[in-house]
DNA sequence: CATTAAGTTCAGCAACTATTGAACTAAATG
DNA sequence: CATTTAGTTCAATAGTTGCTGAACTTAATG
C-alpha cells in the first residue's frame, strides 16, 4: 500500500470521526473507497489495518449498520466480504436531518413553558418552524437530485452558466 | 424552579449533547430558552444548575463562539448577561452541513487515488457530486426562507392544502 | 492602593469510549 | 466427530472529555 493511499486512509478516519462515527470505521471506510477490489475481506481489512478482530468485527457491524458498507457472501466461501454500499447518495443526510427535528421539538416544547410572550417567544416560534419547514424542503431537494442526477452529474465542476 | 422546567433543562442537555455540544451546553441553552428574564448572569445559571464556575465559565464560551447565545453587558453593572441570540436561524444548520463539504472532498481525493473505473468510482463521483450540489441548493433554500418567513410561519401548522 | 467582586485558567478526578487480545462460539471440512 | 477457519464477545487498558475547586487575573470601588 503506497503513502498517499495510506494517508488517505488516516484523513478518511479522521473526517468520520469528525461526522459522528469512531476513527476506525473512518479508516476501514477510507480503505474500501479507495482499495481497486470489488469486494473486501475481514481478514484483508484487519492486515491492511493492522487492528484485531474485535476492532473490525465491532467496525464493521457500525458501518453496516449505519448502511454506508454493505456485506457480500458468496457461495461455496464461508468469508464475508465487504464493500462501500450502492445505497442512495441522500440517505446519510436525510439522517443527519432528523436530529433538528428533535431539535425542533425541543423549542417548541419550550415554548410552551413559558409565562409571558417575548423575544425570546419569538425566537423560540420563528426558529422551530424554520427547522420543521427545513426538513420538508430537503425531503423535495433529495426528489429533485432524484430526478436529474444524471445530468447533474454531467454538468459537475459547471457553476457560471445557466 | 418547578419540575416541568427542570426536566425541559436536562432533556435540553440531552439533545444538545446529542448534537454535539456539551449536556451542560444544553442546560445552559434551555434554561435561557425558559427563564421568562430578558437576560440572566453568569451567577444565576450557576446557581440554578448547581454547576461550578469553571464548567458554566467554559460552557458560555462554547455557546457564545457557536453564536446560540450572545453577551449583554449594561452600563454601572461589571456583571456579564447572557440571552439566547437572535442570530438568523439558518445559522445553525448552515454550520453543520459544512461537516458534509468536508465529506465530499474526501471522496473526490478518493476517486483520484483509485487505479482503475468501476463500481466504486461511480459511486464516489455521484456522491461526492451529491453533497456539493447539495450545498449549493441548500443556500437557495434559506433564502426562500428569509424572503417567505413571515407567511410561513403565520401558516405555522397547515399543511394539508395548497 | 488595599479590598472586593467577576470571571478565567488549570490540575486533578471521574466517567465514558475505543481498541486490543484472549477466550469463546458456530459452522464447514476431512 | 475432531480439526480448522471465521467471526464474536468480553475483560482489561489507553485515551479522551467534562466537571470541579482552588488559585489566579482583571478591573472597579472605597
Amino acid at each position: 500500500m503506497n503513502t498517499n493511499k495510506l494517508n488517505f486512509i488516516e484523513e478518511s478516519g479522521l473526517v468520520l470521526e469528525k461526522l459522528g462515527m469512531t476513527r476506525m470505521a473512518g479508516r476501514v471506510f477510507g480503505y474500501l473507497m479507495i482499495c481497486d477490489k470489488d469486494q473486501v475481506s475481514f481478514d484483508d481489512i484487519r492486515e491492511t489495518l493492522e487492528a484485531s478482530k474485535g476492532s473490525i468485527s465491532a467496525t464493521t457491524k457500525q458501518l453496516v449498520y449505519s448502511k454506508l458498507v454493505e456485506q457480500v457472501s458468496m457461495p461455496g466461501d464461508r468469508k464475508t466480504y465487504f464493500r462501500i454500499s450502492r445505497k442512495k447518495a441522500g440517505g446519510m443526510l436525510k439522517e443527519r436531518l432528523k436530529l433538528f427535528t428533535v431539535f425542533s421539538e425541543l423549542l417548541s416544547k419550550g415554548m410552551m413553558l413559558k409565562h409571558r410572550d417575548d423575544e425570546v417567544s419569538d425566537w423560540l416560534l420563528e426558529v422551530s418552524t424554520f427547522y420543521s419547514w427545513v426538513g420538508d424542503e430537503f425531503d423535495q431537494i433529495i426528489d429533485k437530485w432524484e430526478a436529474n442526477k444524471a445530468e447533474i452529474i454531467k454538468n459537475q465542476g459547471v457553476r457560471n452558466e445557466e
